[in-house]
RNA sequence: GGAGCGUUGGUCAAGGGGUUAAGACACCUCCCUUUCACGGAGGAAUCACGGGUUCGAUUCCCGUACGCUCUACCA
């Protein structure tokens, strides 16, 4: 279809109008560290918004007091500025919705709650844990729905006049919503299309906990519709949930009100099937979570995509790609271009298996791309971890351009890029002592007396090398070896003159020297 | 078990009633490079299965299989 066409041209005023503000949220409970599927949660939520002028909201999901681990929110935070993928508002950022956690939003929900019960459309419950857990145990597949809920301890079963008495005596009880029997539930997903589910299948789900705090189920309805969001992108995995979330609305707030769904494919594990897990990080030798976390309770530690040598770039373009593609060629996105051109038309519906290696292959086009300027902040306190000594930034810079098309990772400058600021310490002269002779050792004793005098640029070397060589009755070819091993120590890295013009007379000698020695 | 969702090479994927079924990663061969990479040129490799509909199905429909997710006072 042609852009000019006048549908496409009236789409966006069609959506205009009927949605006000775009405003996404992404809303994590601070549980662990944020994982690949997370952060592309994150970063498809980011994209959309962007591309519509909307917001992105940050909201701290910790209604379970049981599962919070400390230093996990700052984390997620942390990742989120790494990734480049900043919110609008949230806890960090503040905003007009305040508060962004909802461990501080508690009061907010009861009433909701309440307003339901009151409705006939959800009731209190009484039933302790073990005695569902009996329940359970004593009828397979056992639901809290109509088929049992009449014979529970809970509001519908009970009269009026035991409930409050119950109520009165201080009895803990939870709030359940009332699933209503042979209903169907239709909404349309925006990347699945129209889904149903039958009312009867889903069973009656806690609201209002005990402890007073609201279940995700209500929170997230409530919130929501607080905070005024118009498009609730999550994970396939509350799929089957959305028809509570669903209802909700209806009830609570109304369908006209309620955010658009999308619900994103998973991030599959490279072997076999399943979620993609820290486990198969461990298992497989590769970062599953975007930064270096370390779980405060087992202090088991996980490696993370930036410690590991990750350029965010790469990181977020990687992400990007698992699950949706613009339907070019292009493969190599900047976030801007993502902002640009994403949509949710294009997000695949079924899950991605993650691919490390090509994962790396971002990482190494990315680490193309970037001018040197723009490395050196993240390369040079590698090297200098890594025990190098660096005297200037301006040197750092030319050797990043000479040795970043073999890089894949960030440590690879390490290995690529040490014989710039480090003589070798041990070259690789098994290499070069087979061939070695008293012809070589002649034309490198005359090179070294030669040398000070050269003119020091790439070029004039290699010219003055082969000729020096052919006087001698040398095979050029045959000395560009031992020469590289005497500089570099191995067999690997950029144009020899080039090291050789980057090193500088002086280092150039006395590695000559060194390793002539050892032959 | 139930419900929902999914299924194009090993992986990411384009495509969509008639195509030699794009491209990328990985793999293999060659070229470039007297190193290692980068780059370039090639190669091998795919529509889960069975029925329909149709002149013609990878594409549409229905089944089947397989996989995944959910089935907590967790999100």
């Amino acid at each position: 279809m042609p852009y000019d066409s006048p549908i496409v041209c009236i789409l966006p005023y069609i959506c205009a109008m009927e949605n006000k503000k775009v405003r996404v949220r992404f809303a994590p409970s601070p549980t662990g560290g944020l994982h690949l599927g997370g952060v592309r949660t994150v970063l498809f939520n980011y994209l959309f918004a962007k591309q519509h002028g909307g917001d992105f909201i940050v909201r701290i999901e910790d209604t379970d007091q049981t599962r919070f681990v400390a230093g996990a929110e700052a984390y997620i935070f942390d990742t989120l500025a790494w990734c480049g993928l900043q919110p609008d508002e949230s806890v960090l950022h503040g905003g007009p919705y305040a508060p962004y956690r909802q461990s501080e939003r508690k009061p907010l929900y009861r009433q909701y709650a309440e307003q339901l019960v009151q409705q006939g459309l959800a009731y209190y419950a009484f039933d302790t844990a073990d005695a569902l857990e009996a329940k359970r145990k004593e009828i397979p597949n056992f639901q809290y729905n109509h088929q049992y809920r009449n014979q529970l301890h809970n509001s519908v079963a009970l009269d009026a006049a035991t409930t409050q008495q119950l109520i009165d005596n201080g009895t803990p009880y939870v709030i359940r919503i009332l699933m209503p029997e042979n209903e169907e539930i239709v909404f349309t997903d925006l990347i699945r299309g129209e889904v149903r589910f039958n009312s009867s299948q889903v069973d009656d789900k806690v609201l209002l906990k005990a402890d007073g705090m609201p279940t995700y189920h209500l929170a997230v309805v409530v919130d929501d519709y607080l905070m005024k969001i118009s498009h609730a992108f999550r994970g396939e995995e509350w799929l089957p949930s959305s028809p509570i979330h669903i209802l909700l609305w209806k009830y609570l707030f109304g369908l006209e009100a309620m955010p658009k769904w999308a619900h994103l494919p998973l991030i599959l594990k490279p072997d076999g099937n399943g979620k993609l897990s820290k486990r198969d990080g461990d298992r497989l030798g590769f970062p599953v979570f975007a930064m270096d976390w370390t779980d405060p309770r087992t202090n088991e530690p996980a490696i993370g995509f930036r410690e590991r040598g990750f350029l965010p770039q790469a990181f977020v373009n990687m992400l990007a790609m698992l699950g949706w593609n613009s339907g070019q060629e292009q493969e190599i996105f900047s976030l801007p271009e993502l902002i640009a051109q994403f949509s949710l038309e294009r997000v695949h519906k079924g899950g991605a298996k993650f691919d490390y290696e090509k994962a790396k292959w971002f990482n190494a086009e990315w680490i193309k791309k970037l001018p040197a300027a723009e490395l050196l902040p993240l390369v040079k306190p590698i090297l200098i971890d890594a025990g190098l000594t660096i005297a200037n930034d301006d040197y750092v810079e030319k050797v990043i351009d000479l040795v970043k098309e073999r890089c894949t990772l960030l440590q690879d400058f390490v290995t690529q890029a040490g014989f710039f600021f480090q003589a070798p310490t041990q070259p690789d002269t098994a290499a070069i002592q087979p061939k070695w002779d008293a012809k070589k050792q002649a034309f490198f004793e005359q090179w070294l007396a030669v040398l000070p005098s050269t003119e020091w640029n790439a070029e004039a070397l290699e010219q003055q090398f082969k000729a020096l060589a052919t006087e001698l009755g040398c095979k050029p070819g045959e000395l560009m070896l031992p020469f590289r091993i005497m500089l570099v120590g191995g067999k690997f890295g950029p144009h020899v003159f080039d090291i050789a013009a980057m090193l500088g007379s002086e280092a150039v000698s006395s590695r000559i020297q060194n390793t002539m020695q050892l032959l």
